[in-house]
DNA sequence: AAGGTGCGCAACCGCCGGAGG
DNA sequence: GCCTCCGGCGGTTGCGCACCT
């Protein structure tokens, strides 16, 4: 005999909210708080089950919600950390204030995978604006003459690759960013990836859906490990500040034709990690660099 | 105008894990 | 350790609407 789970009910309303509904649900969050789904039911006389009304309220009531119109550097984001964390709704949600996982979702899989061509995020972000972005960069000069790092890394969210900037262009997008491969897996103030995604605090020209991941434990902690998966081989942190990235990578999947070469058996890049703080690099070069980043495995293949 | 079709999105469902008794 | 409750997540469903024939 299958039990019945403890939401379902007889007598719970299903389906489509009516206005008063929400407007019971409104007034009970309003009085005591939100997490205390099991209780509007009962105390507020609202015939729905726990669950729905948590989703009610989360994706749809919730103050401060944003629905449809998604921009065009959201859908960018949204393509780009899917590509990143694959089918996360809720860690990609946690990057765009005001949206939801369930819109987000809904988005990818009424509008974004048709524009991807597919499911897979190893395929998406290029059909989408490879042509596109790879002209901008071209006219974007600081973002040409990437070297490469052969550390293949094919397991996760389809990133294959780690792009080194040219010297020029180290300070700014590793910065202090470093602190994200060292083995505690820490970000700092000015992390990695919080330079390619997150503008200067305080600075109103940057869009509110690039929120900080700096001190976003949650969002960190919910990627995988992005020690391993950056730098799946070993690396020694030097007391000097210096990081030695070993490419710990499958020496057979090294796409020796790259014009970018620099392959050799004892690979090793250096990552300086002298600040320049006074480079503050915008939002647009920042986005760029982060879909230079994600786009990297495609410029690898492509060689 | 009426019926068919496709699409977008809100809502539901199954599963999992944590907390507490 | 077991059970129940609960919250969270991702996948799926189905309703309502717009568009097409």
């Amino acid at each position: 005999m299958v039990r019945r789970p403890y939401y379902e009910k007889q007598g719970m309303n299903k389906g489509a909210w009516s206005a008063e509904e929400d407007k019971i649900l409104i007034n009970y969050v309003k009085i005591h708080g939100e997490g205390k789904w099991g209780r509007p039911a009962q105390n507020a006389g609202l015939k729905r089950c726990a669950r729905s009304c948590r989703l009610r309220w989360l994706n749809y009531l919730r103050p401060g919600i944003k629905r449809g119109n998604i921009t065009e550097d959201e859908e960018d984001l949204i393509i780009r950390l899917h590509r990143l964390l694959g089918n996360r709704w809720a860690l990609i949600a946690g990057r765009l204030p005001g949206r939801t996982d369930n819109e987000i979702k809904n988005y990818w899989n009424t509008i974004l995978a048709k524009k991807c061509g597919s499911f897979s995020p190893q395929s998406c972000v290029r059909k989408v604006n490879h042509e596109e972005e790879t002209a901008q960069c071209r006219n974007h000069g600081s973002m040409n003459n990437f070297d490469l790092v052969n550390v293949d890394q094919p397991s996760v969210a389809g990133m294959s690759g780690i792009p080194v900037l040219p010297q020029e262009e180290k300070h700014c997008f590793v910065d202090k960013g470093i602190g994200l491969m060292n083995n505690s897996c820490s970000i700092d103030n000015q992390g990695l990836f919080s330079s390619l995604l997150v503008g200067d605090d305080g600075d109103e020209n940057h869009p509110s859906f690039l929120m900080n991941i700096d001190n976003d434990n949650d969002f960190i902690m919910g990627l995988p490990d992005m020690d391993s998966l950056l730098f799946p081989g070993n690396r020694t942190v030097h007391e000097d500040n210096n990081y030695d990235i070993f490419g710990g990578y499958d020496k057979n999947n090294v796409m020796s034709s790259s014009p970018y070469d620099t392959t050799s058996d004892d690979q090793v890049v250096r990552v300086e990690t002298e600040v320049m703080h006074d480079q503050q690099p915008s939002l647009h070069v920042e986005l760029k660099k982060l879909a230079m980043f994600l786009d990297f495995e495609d410029e690898w293949k492509e060689t």
